[in-house]
This record gives C-alpha cells, structure tokens and sequence, in this order.
DNA sequence: TGACATAATTGGAACGTTCCAAATATTAAA
DNA sequence: TTTAATATTTGGAACGTTCCAATTATGTCA
C-alpha cells in the first residue's frame, strides 16, 4: 500500500548509487559499469519502477516523446482501420506508441483533436484530412518542427509530405479494362468535386477515356456524396440520360455498391445490363453479389509507408515535404461483367 | 523562426504579470480579474503559446494526464474498430485523448503497450484482451490506482471492471428461434474452449436448448478457431455425424461465413438446405449472400459504455470493480430459412 | 480616517528526469 | 612508486508547470 511512486532517487537510495547513475542505466549508457547496471536493475525491478516518460520529456526539450498522433478522418470505414494498424505496426516495432483519433470528417474536432495531441507533446502526425480541410491548418505544427505526414488525401497547398494511392492510374485501368470489353459509354459517377483524390481521379478517367480512343463527354461525370446512397442518386441521372451510358467507373466502392442497388431497382443487372467498376477494394467487395470489380489500393501498406516516411523525418530532425504514392491494381470480379460465373472464395 | 517554445514564463512577462496569474487563467480559476484574464489570453493567443501538459502533470503528481490507453486484439475486424470509436466519442468530449493499441492476439506485445501506455501516465484503461490473458496481468495497474476495464471478453479471476455483451441470451434466443422453425437437431458450432465467451455463448446454448425441450447432445458441439476457416471445418465434422444436424448457431459471424462455405462445397445451400446462425453482426453479414442471421451486438455501445464506466472510475478516484453486461438482439435474415427472398436494401 | 474584510496577485518550492562539468576510482605506462 | 590516461560516478542546475503561503490592492463600514 506504498501510495507514493518510485523514483530514480528511491532506486538511487537503495542501490547506494547517485541519482545521476540510475539515469545512465535508464538510457543504457556504456558508461555505468557493468556490476552496478545489473544491481541497479534488479532494484528497479524489486521496487516496481515505473519510467516517467513525462518528466523525461520535459527535460529533453524539443525532444523526443515517441508519440505519435494519427488522425483518421473515419475510423469505422475499414479502410482506414486498416491503414491504423499499418501505422501502427511500424510505429510500435520503433518503440513509438500511436495517438489515435477520429474525426468523423468533422474538422473542428480536427482542430481539437490535433490541438490536443500537441499538448502532448507528439513528436510527429499523420494524418488523413477531413474533407475541406485548409491547407494552411498544420502549418503550425510544421513550424514548431512537428513532422507532419498526410496520407490518402492530400492537402495541395501545404507544405507537407504525403502518401497517396495512384488515383490516376487506377482510374485509367479500370477505363481501360471496361473499353477493351466494349464499352462506349462510359460514366464517372460520384464524389465531391472539392477534394484533391477527386480530381486525381477524374483525370484518371480522362486520360483513360483518351487512351482509349473514346471522347470525353462532360455529361457522362456525375458527382454526388462519396457513399452508398450517392451512387443510387448517380445512377439514376445517369439513366436519365438521352445517350445512355452502358459501363460506370464510381469514385468508390461505396458508391459503386450504391450504382448497383440503384441498377437492380429499375430491374437491370449489374454485370450482365451494365458494368460498374469501384475504386478501393473494401472488405466487403469481395463478398458482395455480383463480387465487385474494383480497383485495390492496400491501406494497411499506404500506414506502413507513411509511418516510415514520419519516422525517418523524425530522426532527420529536419524534414522537407515528400510525396510517395503508392501501387494500385484492378481486381477483376463480377460486377464489369468479364465473369459470369459465381465463386465461392473457401477458407480464410 | 523563433527556435524556443514559448512558457508561461513569455506570456507573463509579455503581459505585465506572474506566472502565477497566468496559470490561474489556464485553469479557469475565478479568482483572476476578469480585464486581466482577457488580457493574458490574448497575449497567449498572439505568441502562439502551446500548453505543456507534461509539465504540468509532473507538478500534478498522482493527478490526471487525461490519457485513456485504448487496446484492442484486432482493429481489423471491423467489430473493435467499431468499439474503439465508441471509446473516442466519449472519452473526447470529455477532454481525454486516446491511446489506440492493436496487440494483434499476441500477450506480448500486449504486455509491452500496457508497459508503455503506463509510462505514458495514462488516466486508466480499455482492453479487448488478448487470448489466454493471464487475469494478474493488469494487478500492477490497479494496485497503483489506475482502473482498467475490460471489455467484450471478460477475465474471470481478475478483480476489474468489465462491459460484456450478454452473450448467454443472445445464444439462448438464436437457439429458440431455430427450434420455432421446426429444427429439432442444432449444433453449435466454432469457438476455442479457453475462453470465458466460449463459456458463455455455449451455456446460452445449452439453456436454450433446454427452454425448447430438445436434448443436449455432447457430439453437436464442435470447437473450432473462431476464423471462416474454422467455420469450414467445423460444418466438415458436424455433416460426418452418423445423426446430422440440420441447423447450426455458429460461435461468430465469421465461423458462420465459413459453415455457409462449407455446405455450398457440399452441394447444400445455406438458408434453404441447413439453417445457420452467426453471432456478432459485423458489417458483411447484411450484405453476404444469404444475408446472415445473426445476434447483433453493438460494438459502438460497448465502446461508450466501457469509456463512460472508466470516466466515472476516474473521476471517483477509487474504483470498485463493476460489469454491465449490453443487451444483444436477434436479426432474422435469410441464412436461417426464415425468409427466402433477397431483399435489396438501398441507401445508406 | 483607520481598521478590517475581500479581491487579486505573486515569488518561491516542488514534481521526476536529464544534462553538464567536475570529482573520484581504476588501470596502464614510465 | 608517480603520472597520465581511462573508466566510473556524482552533485547541482535545468525543463514548464502548479501549488502554497504570503503579499498587495481594493472596497466597506464605523
């Protein structure tokens, strides 16, 4: 029932060294003696001492509390589940404990959120941002020398490193893949124009479009909520159109499960009466009936990358702004018609 | 380009009074002239001043860092993500941050980010414990006044707080509904024997079984990982029976998705030939095909419950070991023969 | 006006660690 | 031995905050 915690003094005390020893051994110097280290070791153990991070912190200035904030703008999407635990594994094996927090794409509490953890003293962030967020919002950070990574999003005017998907050529092979089995008309359907993966992705469809040889008509791009019931919403206007098309590319899987219900309630089948293509490979992709073709990006790899790109800025002291994207690839399933047939994917 | 962070020490200087009065703004403290508290915040504001929460923790001994550490064994199932963003929603708006760590089933690295969440200060605890979780592990916490409160498995001989979903009635109703549709032999099926859930969901199992009047058979229950993989051979073991069942309750919802795969490889149509029931209600099991029958629990529930539980611990400052067990419900969809229709559903 | 209560403010001394310069112990070389 | 080098150890003085006791300013009442 010892209510006071033990401190390096206590081990001191009891070891009979000096305070100033028992740091040495804290931090593993090679100064302390060998003898000494073990004792004083078998002392901390004895005692139950606690290290506290916080009153180190404080005397190591700017340096280093091996915490590292992430913000996720929507944690209950397992996309971004994964990509924590992407962070999450490299983060750890650095010896780094992660700051988790969501935003629900709410950016005041992003503010919060980000405010709070400098409290804390991070040593770093990663973060991707909620939608419409101001470029300009971590440049505090960044001039405090707190290393900022965004991820999955990217923030064109600010001045940090990124770690972004290939939006652009995901997009253009999945155009291709849908023109090579005969599509003409082919829709963009869905997403909010403001946002920079919007635009990478747009221009993917372009491009795609052109390479194809097919011209770009700006009525065959329908924006809409970057959800299920946006892509409902989307299919319906595109239906509506005097020149129907017969294929879409969707801003996302979401949207892409939204073209598909929007489809079957005007009894047409995806797959086999339209193609529809999604872009992220969400767990439940490959599950869903017709399987839905799309474009696979690995979250958990997009975390890894942009922990190690974090760290390896935090260990340079200095950090100038990077920007890595990362490989796609198209998945063929169900849902663009190529397959017909069912499978059942067995096992784990 | 100033280099040095800026400290009370600035800010009071800057505006004409002591530090001491400036920290009583930062708390609040009535007790500051109202023109000089505005000034003061104004000053703070102007030179960019960042509160140092590990400072002031040291100052504040045993006091509150206003740190939760958060662990989970597997943020990739979209069941804890869930859980960890019931946790965030509470324990941000009551000023906490948390600390999110993914022990990926292992006891050591379990062990290793409760050490580190320690050194951190943390305020108290959420675990999902890792399998065969020694109940001791958490002794060293609580004996220094920190409450823990583990959720969704339960550590019987350790003297915490616990949230666990009432996994006995979820069983029992699963069990009752299929013995209304006329099954007479129902197995159980998945699950590691060496946990108290298993425990639990199977006494749910054999009191439902009882309630119906059918008898309890030792050769129906058949243990297995609680993966699709197990689920596949489990269905294997229960079709060999010299008497076969014609209904299953399934440990998890991933068990119940590898029981619908192991019947389809058997020429047997889920739904339709053999009834299964999951457990759990993961975000797939609506969309899967048959759509799942399963007891739905509320993992976001959980996650607020657990934090609001441990907030209150906090703030109490002793805290005697409390569980709540949260209501499940069952979902009748098509897995179970129930309904035969597929149903679409649209929209978010 | 003095005497007293009340409202605001304030200078140290902590908190638990790391750093520095300096002291001491040990060993090797002469 | 003595000296020089090397290996260990060690007291303060920080770090940025909060707390306490004490001080000063302001207001009230005879």
């Amino acid at each position: 029932m010892t209510k006071a915690r033990v401190t390096v003094i206590d081990i001191a005390k009891a070891a009979g060294v000096s305070k100033s020893t028992v740091s040495l051994v804290l931090q593993g110097s090679s100064l302390v003696n060998e003898g000494t280290r073990t004792k004083v070791n078998a002392v901390m153990r004895e005692l139950g001492y606690v290290y506290n991070r916080g009153a180190a912190n404080l005397r190591q200035a700017g340096a280093k509390s091996r915490i590292i904030g992430v913000v996720v703008n929507d944690l209950t999407n397992s996309f971004f589940a994964e990509l924590a635990v992407g962070v999450d594994m490299v983060v750890q094996s650095a010896g780094f404990v992660q700051f988790l927090s969501n935003t629900s794409e709410s950016i005041d509490r992003q503010r919060e959120v980000v405010a709070s953890m400098r409290e804390h003293g991070i040593s770093g962030l990663i973060v991707s941002p909620a939608r419409a967020t101001d470029a300009a919002d971590f440049k505090p950070l960044v001039a405090a020398g707190i290393p900022v990574v965004v991820v999955v999003r990217n923030l064109p005017g600010a001045k940090v490193s990124s770690v972004v998907s290939d939006n652009q050529a995901g997009m253009m092979s999945a155009v291709k893949h849908l023109a090579e089995l005969g599509h003409k008309r082919i829709a963009f359907l869905g997403g909010f124009p403001d946002t920079a993966v919007f635009d990478d992705r747009l221009a993917g469809y372009r491009s795609g479009m052109e390479a194809a040889g097919l011209d770009y008509h700006q009525d065959l791009v329908i924006s809409s909520a970057p959800s299920r019931a946006g892509g409902v919403e989307a299919i319906g206007k595109a239906i509506g159109l005097a020149d129907k098309p017969t294929a879409a590319v969707c801003f996302n899987d979401a949207v892409a499960f939204g073209v598909c219900d929007g489809l079957r309630a005007r009894r047409l089948e995806p797959g086999s009466d339209f193609a529809v293509v999604g872009f992220d490979d969400v767990i439940e992709a490959q599950a869903a009936v017709p399987a839905l073709t799309t474009v696979s990006v690995d979250p958990q790899g997009i975390g890894r990358r942009g922990a190690q790109l974090l760290l390896k800025q935090i260990n340079a002291g200095k950090a100038e702004a990077e920007t890595v994207t990362t490989a796609v690839r198209l998945v063929v399933r169900e849902s663009c018609g190529a397959r017909k047939s069912v499978k059942i994917e067995t096992g784990l």
